[in-house]
DNA sequence: CATAAAAAAGATAAAAAAGTCTTTTAATCT
DNA sequence: AGATTAAAAGACTTTTTTATCTTTTTTATG
């Protein structure tokens, strides 16, 4: 569904969302170790969710990573787009190129409207929707 | 959601499914064309299919795939759990470890039931069932 | 200004997935 | 029996993904 990558890349976000602030900017030694991300890798991702505007970040001394007000509107199909591409979540379970409701797949139904739910979410949820939910007790970030 | 290859295994039995049986059985390379899988990683695919029968195969001349009628009311998940092993479908959408419908992470609701309905229909449905939907025209196998 | 801290950038490496090629084995058919 | 056909097996190659390492740039601070 989502490759490594993005995984860790929405988890890193949503640590920065739950834990940083510009006042106390992270850095990603400090997002690597409680997340079991490598800690390179996660170097490489954080920088381009950085370039992207996705989050946002301070060089030097006491810099390091922290999301802004409006970093925390983008909408999670934004994080999985760049890294992994546009239709990585909308093509059909098998990839068979003329599937689609109308003329569905074997196992079209099978994933159901469940796929394309999750899709949706995905478009419509930001950051802040998240953190809203933690906040409320709804949902957890189980490190 | 599913490897590359177990696409290709769904794809090339629900195509013997259709298309073949003891008495027409079908070559590796006449499953390739029309699904445009490449022929010998198909092969390949394949033979692995038919060291855990769930696909049947005759060595020589007039030989080639077919399934039998046990082959048919194998489950799907069957053959997602040979090639893409065991836990591809049922760990959390963010890989963490505790998260769990009780301690849910954030994007847990999103995939919500979806995916565990998803996993429970791969666990309950057979080929024989694919093959009824596709012969009372609910589905079809577009190639 | 010098030093240090931290991200950005870029090059490289390792592992996994996808795909190909060659040889062997089993079956069929003159 | 000999030739042929097609899967099985195994070795190998390529591509993609994941991961690491080194150097450069930016910023803060003594």
């Amino acid at each position: 569904m989502l490759s490594n990558s993005s995984k860790y890349a929405l988890t890193a976000v949503l640590y920065l969302a739950v834990n940083a602030s510009y006042e106390h900017k992270i850095q990603a030694k400090d997002i690597s170790e409680p997340t079991a991300i490598p800690k390179a890798y996660l170097a490489k991702i954080l920088q381009e969710l950085s370039k992207h505007q996705i989050v946002s970040s301070v060089k030097g001394p006491n810099g390091g990573f922290y999301l802004s007000e409006e970093n925390r509107t983008v909408h999670l199909i934004k994080i999985v787009d760049l890294i992994d591409g546009k239709d990585r979540l909308t093509s059909c379970v098998l990839s068979l190129k003329d599937c689609n409701a109308n003329h569905p797949c074997p196992l079209h139904d099978m994933v159901g409207t469940a796929k394309t739910r999750f899709f949706i979410k995905m478009n419509t949820t930001t950051i802040n929707d998240l953190v809203s939910n933690i906040k409320e007790g709804k949902s957890f970030l189980p490190l």
